[in-house]
DNA sequence: TGCATAAGCTTGTCTATACAAGTATAGTTC
DNA sequence: GAACTATACTTGTATAGACAAGCTTATGCA
């Protein structure tokens, strides 16, 4: 190692730190050190592959952040505890959603003004009792069949043209996105019912189960736009993978 | 700064890549990069801040891992577009979720036996038509109130102890992430209805709607388990927060 | 025995330098 | 004008050395 090593990706095509990370990877997934089990230290790792310390440090880092291992300064590094699958969820814009299995997206709109916020509205949007907002209700089509029925709140501080926009071209969560830096958003998901105007534009009796996701995005404190997607069952689902 | 400088963590309290971070993500929530925008490159981050580039290079390296920022090797370093929004979702243990809700969780064990895996059972687990697997039938109960039915499948080769466990005292996720080594998970929501039986555990109509998480982990190749999960509508809900 | 101290391990971070590799552009040649 | 080329700039990564900071253990003193 005292002599300067030109890096030798060639033989295995992934970078030292790559084959570093993989190695661990590998192994914790073949139950080579159980949860809790003290892993082998930095130095130990650099004498193994014969690679620098930063190069084995950047490797145990990013399996830190991607929770495979805790390290404890001064005391080592564990193989993490995995009683919590954390998962990366993606939430798509529904446009590209269908657009990237192949099919065709329209979308009709059914609202699209002003309104003096009502309590429901200040609530959900979390704005002021009476504040000026901007209330969309958008139906999304795949293939002709409905698919997402989008209620929507903007504030108008964050988005003053949103009206202008032609939704049946630009889905608001893309024009949103766009427009308004967004650094927050939370959102649930659940089953329920649809009201009797959800149901009617989706073509569903109100008896019909759907699944309904409720995203309110912000920046910081500033909130710009809550939406209530109601899905038809069985039309819509929400798919994820961990994997380390 | 050809003078080696000591860390100056005491003046900030963080130390210098995260001062990097920082301030780049308080300019990026503040949108002073738009999405697409070409952002300052690691050279001038160096000169503006005094630090090495690897120093810089951290701090852009984990806005990348963050996706906040998109890379490209020769030509520079952009805001990101957010078009997708990717949430850290975290897939919880159903006791501990209720015992941190500060409520009492009990379970009823409804079936608990090994079978010969039907071909229904077979592609849920994933394994060939007729494998011996173990099947278990158990609803939890959130302060006496049906909350989750759950319909699980094991793969005898992960869990071999699996039908010894009192599953009124440890959950089979419990267990099962406590025994075999886990590094892959699926899942899956959407709202549906629940079986005739499930509807029964539950004290349901067959025809309220419910929402339905399908998981299925596995080791790489070797599936583990399977389980279908069964919400009543209203009564549980997924969160979660997106927050750079 | 009890306690303080020092040594020796661990991880956490920064630096200066080096080279590889990808991209854009200005300039040259045909 | 079109095609090639050299250059300059970008990010990607590796390295050796240094020091900071936290934990454990052995050591010496009272």
């Amino acid at each position: 190692m005292s002599d300067r090593m030109p890096a030798l990706r060639a033989s295995h095509g992934l970078a030292p730190f790559e084959q570093v990370k993989q190695y661990l990877k590998a192994q914790l997934a073949a139950g080579e050190w159980t949860p809790g089990t003290l892993m082998p230290s930095e130095a130990a790792l650099v004498t193994q592959f014969g690679v620098s310390r930063m190069t084995v440090n950047r490797a145990l880092r990013e399996l830190q952040l991607e929770g495979l291992v805790d390290r404890v300064q001064g005391v080592g590094t564990f193989a993490a505890q995995l009683h919590r699958v954390s998962s990366s969820l993606v939430i798509r814009d529904i446009h590209e959603e269908i657009v990237a299995r192949g099919h065709i997206h329209h979308a009709t709109v059914h609202l699209a003004r002003e309104e003096q916020a009502s309590a429901h509205a200040a609530q959900r949007l979390g704005v002021a009792l009476g504040t000026r907002v901007f209330h969309t209700l958008i139906v999304h089509y795949e293939n002709g069949v409905a698919l997402q029925c989008e209620d929507r709140y903007v504030n108008p501080e964050c988005a003053p043209d949103y009206l202008g926009v032609d939704f049946t071209k630009i889905t608001p969560t893309h024009y949103l996105l766009d427009v308004a830096p967004l650094r927050e958003a939370h959102f649930s998901v659940q089953a329920g019912l649809p009201s009797a105007r959800e149901a009617k534009l989706l073509g569903l009796k109100t008896t019909d189960p759907c699944l309904i996701v409720a995203r309110r995005t912000s920046n910081g404190s500033v909130p710009i736009t809550q939406a209530r997607l109601v899905h038809p069952a069985g039309h819509y689902q929400i798919e994820g993978v961990f994997q380390p």
